[in-house]
DNA sequence: ATCAAATAGGTGAACGTTCACAACAAACGC
DNA sequence: GCGTTTGTTGTGAACGTTCACCTATTTGAT
């Protein structure tokens, strides 16, 4: 691994600027005494170069180091993580990284990018070369923009994309991919409620832009026809908000055959399943089973508790993490994906149907 | 403010081994070539002097930075959490202060710590020395922590508390308190049902070793006492448990004369309320007025959706960074405390009493 | 015994930035 | 005009660590 030697230093700006370090300096940290037009012409070479102070040096030399450190009682944190069991993407996310992280002496830093035109290359290359990183962990819908992995690439930062698309990249040895498997939770969900003795099973969808709102369709169904059942009636178009899964729920259970079971593909759509269930008279789980997707903390106090599909957001990271410690070590070539599988979490909303 | 030049650093660890740096810094990095007692001599000056390598150095003399970025949509990532509008510690505090630091130039680092014996002197010691931050923000328990505080004291790191206990150390000059104002939100959930028309306003506490459960205690008996009514009769204790608070929920309805609305110290109890009045044929609001304190994603998707004290859990963060950063400017006195009040969101929970 | 290799340790420079101080010019009071 | 201040720029050292290279010692094969 050759060692990066593209940094550009304050001392290039100098350089470019026919000024010294020093002045540079000053101007870097808004210092008085320094002459406009001279102020002017290193701020010009500073934009044009790209320069950005390195944090590490700047701290080497006394100054401040543009940290906060907030923090956290370890034990309690996970405690309530772990008694939350549920899936919020931030907490989860974070925390599943930086336990991994602290496993093998790294230190997780959650930075939010702005993807708005020219700030992009500015911020995110700024935040580079002040920390410098190891290795940086992308989320969607960071993991398909190519404009982050051309910067990342050119900073020679290795990288895992989290719930990436594909193979686009032919191979680019700099990208891990890690991915929630949402075929194969649908199909867990598809299932279990087939194995129940369901066999008009709805789908209520999330909106198309989504690709995992369409993998888990595909994998209801898969499910559904591997049984001999229907993969196509029973399906209702949503967009993950509470409203959309209300109006879905409400057009299955008017049909002239309605479903004895519906799978939502988020947790608020599945709520809003239950209430519209509710207000149609049908008790759940006697006239109706509805099992969830996402299992976010909502699902566990609903009447009743829902039967859920679980992602393994944090693991998510957590593998991220992984891979790109043991992607540092020299000779080690770990794989370029891991697909996490989901798990079905049974609690009281799914039942045999009516009639069986 | 004194330049800090306490840092044991490698230079005091070869001088003290009778070594040099470089056969401390073999050792440091487990390189071979080294023999056996000289490595443990080494490390025994190391233990002995406490010395931790600094980050910012070795990035400096390109050896890794130990550190893994997590990006993260900024646009979408607030836009979530807006949407959430709900009080879930770690995504709250996180973000609050993340884009309180961004503000100003600075970066949040989340950190967890393990207060466990030992370990806490040389795991905390190990991230200042190696992050070397500009100041620390306390979470409960931490804020109160005297081994905490006299660490970052040692270290010369200027420190906000978040919900700390009080004033037992007379101003120390380093630390800065934040606190939530849990009796104004008690009282303003109290005042909110006073002014609906309610007489018997019933209070499930928290467990008596929090604080802040006893200053919500205190808020609805102030308020209570404040519009002459009973600010002891209806008082039921819970220990922030659903099940703890169904008991006391129950027992409160079981009552000779049951209150005509209930105020819970927190979502999970007042969830459990909910649930009890639905089981004693109650309905809500018409026949008992719930209000929630928290205000956790929960309470937006029941039935009702709960009328709710919110919690200003990301000030919280935010006005620690704003207070730490403005203490940095020289000559800048800041206040040593700030409360932050609390607001009720209103929801279909309440109701005026059916006398009333 | 002799020479090559391996092992154990040390030395000076480098990393990118800021600090303390020196140098010089311009502006000012008298 | 002269000394003094004020504003502007440059110079060398320092921060704490690792790297490349060098020197001594030990080991092993011939």
């Amino acid at each position: 691994m050759a060692r990066r030697r593209l940094a550009v230093t304050i001392k290039h700006v100098a350089a470019d600027a026919g000024v010294s370090l020093q002045t540079v300096s000053r101007v870097i940290n808004n210092e008085p005494n320094v002459r406009p037009e001279m102020r002017e012409r290193v701020q010009a070479s500073i934009d044009r170069l790209g320069y950005v102070p390195s944090i590490a040096a700047q701290r080497m030399s006394g100054s401040k180091s543009y940290l906060i450190l907030a923090l956290n009682d370890r034990e309690r944190t996970i405690a309530d993580w772990r008694a939350r069991q549920g899936t919020d993407w931030v907490d989860q996310m974070l925390l599943g990284g930086m336990l991994e992280c602290a496993e093998h002496g790294y230190r997780l830093i959650f930075e939010l990018v702005d993807t708005h035109e020219d700030h992009l290359e500015r911020e995110l290359g700024a935040a580079l070369a002040a920390l410098q990183p190891d290795g940086a962990i992308l989320t969607p819908p960071h993991s398909d923009n190519q404009e982050i992995l051309r910067i990342l690439t050119r900073h020679h930062v290795p990288y895992a994309r989290i719930g990436a698309l594909g193979d686009e990249d032919g191979g680019s040895p700099a990208g891990v991919r890690v991915s929630m498997d949402d075929e194969g939770g649908a199909r867990l969900a598809t299932r279990h409620l087939i194995d129940l003795g369901h066999r008009r099973i709805g789908f209520i969808s999330g909106p198309a832009e989504y690709r995992l709102a369409g993998w888990r369709v595909d994998g209801w169904r898969a499910e559904m026809a591997a049984a001999g059942l229907d993969g196509h009636a029973w399906l209702e178009a949503g967009d993950f908000s509470y409203a959309s899964g209300a109006r879905a729920a409400r057009a299955l259970l008017a049909r002239a055959a309605p479903p004895s079971a519906i799978i939502a593909s988020n947790d608020q759509m599945a709520l809003a399943t239950i209430e519209a269930a509710r207000a149609a008279g049908l008790d759940i789980p006697r006239d109706l089973s509805v099992v969830s997707f996402d299992n976010t903390p909502l699902v566990r106090f609903t009447t009743p508790p829902l039967t859920a599909v679980d992602q393994p957001i944090a693991e998510t990271t957590a593998t991220a993490v992984r891979l790109l410690i043991e992607a540092q070590r020299e000779g080690a070539t770990p794989p370029p994906a891991a697909l996490l599988p989901m798990t079905l979490v049974t609690r009281s909303s799914t039942a045999p149907p009516p009639a069986a």
